[in-house]
DNA sequence: AAATTTATTAACCATTTGGTTAAACCATTC
DNA sequence: GAATGGTTTAACCAAATGGTTAATAAATTT
């Protein structure tokens, strides 16, 4: 059994370096935290991953590819507009409540590298809009939805998902809210937000 | 005339400082490039501002106080909300539009950072939402708008308009848009935005 | 204009940080 | 059980980085 102990010692790297990536970014997070966090030498970092960059990259790409199926699904299934809004904003609140940093992570990473996303837009799992504008189209031509361009659409429901995540000190700031209170206001919008989009746009 | 030359000084530290801390982050800015991009000797930087991190809190707290009185001029106005949310959605994206890089700034830096919004909360100009809490329930009550919690609502605002700056990057990859197409799209949006509020949340 | 205060710089310093290396340690193979 | 090849470590290194200092230059005060 030579892969049981490298794969395993691979594995705790990675995920120490999820965790510090995640939430001190990569200019803020140290080499040496990570192997800390892992129980082993700074050494075997670069053994395995041969640079910081290298395994930031890692840890990047397996973070989005735990976001992007979340959305290709939504942007591929053959619901209806009000269906997809519904299963995806509860869908989608609690898989990030699993993921607190994930969000931020990647918006942050991004800012700091757009060329970054270059790397990604390959990948055939990235999220395409393609069949959702076919969609929005016939459901605006139909009468079902009132008149919203899908990219404006598409837009507005991940902003009304994702930016209470992002924002949270923000938000409990404003809202004068504890963690407890925090908590229930995303739980809230579990539903909230598929209604406040549903209002939106359902023709009456 | 003692005074020309230190504030000249003082003001070109804090300008190249917002520059290089607003694009690159607390932990990703060097006092090296901030002097450099002032056209001073490093040491300056220490002469007017101690140490790195009191540079830094005079820009945070510098970008915090151009934003909060955009919020809080929404919330403590007497217009109904209706037109609370048209005139918030134009004027607040023509606003980010000027300074693209302050709401991922604030965002980013304050998620590095939660305990920093304690020193904020203070300011006699944080938004307060007492006001705007009666207006919705009052609206609500009177059946201009549909049930809402002022909460969400505010949170709704806040991410339909804030969201699409943060998450630039992303966008632009989903959508496929290139710079001009990115404008486009926020341009749109001064519109766009304020009707969806609208549509969601008006009676019939 | 001498004295004094303020602004500015070059050189320096201690620490941190990503990364390397050479040796030791295992587990498997022969 | 010696040889082999992958794994792990301690010690080390060079560069970068925030910060300091002592000396100089420029205003301001007296």
């Amino acid at each position: 059994m030579k892969k049981t102990k490298d794969e395993n010692t691979e594995e705790q790297i990675l995920e120490a370096a999820k965790n510090v990536f995640q939430s001190k970014g990569m200019d803020g997070a140290r080499m040496q935290e990570i192997a800390d966090k892992a129980g082993i030498n700074k050494a075997m970092l670069h053994y395995y991953y041969r640079s910081k960059q290298q395994l930031f990259e890692a840890v990047f790409k397996n973070a989005f590819s735990l976001l992007a199926p979340q959305l290709s699904a939504v942007l591929n299934d053959d619901s209806s507009i009000e269906d997809k809004v519904k299963n995806f904003t509860s869908n989608y609140i609690s898989f990030i409540v699993k993921h607190p940093y994930l969000p931020n992570f990647i918006i942050q990473e991004l800012n700091r590298n757009p060329d970054f996303i270059l790397k990604l837009k390959d990948n055939p799992s990235f999220p395409n809009l393609e069949k959702f504008k076919i969609q929005v189209n016939y459901e605006v031509e139909n009468g079902i939805i009132k008149p919203i361009s899908a990219e404006q659409l598409f837009i507005n429901i991940l902003a009304l998902n994702i930016f209470p995540f992002v924002a949270k000190p923000l938000i409990m700031a404003f809202t004068k809210a504890d963690d407890d209170a925090y908590k229930t206001l995303i739980e809230d919008r579990k539903t909230e937000v598929a209604n406040f989009i549903i209002n939106s746009i359902k023709h009456v």
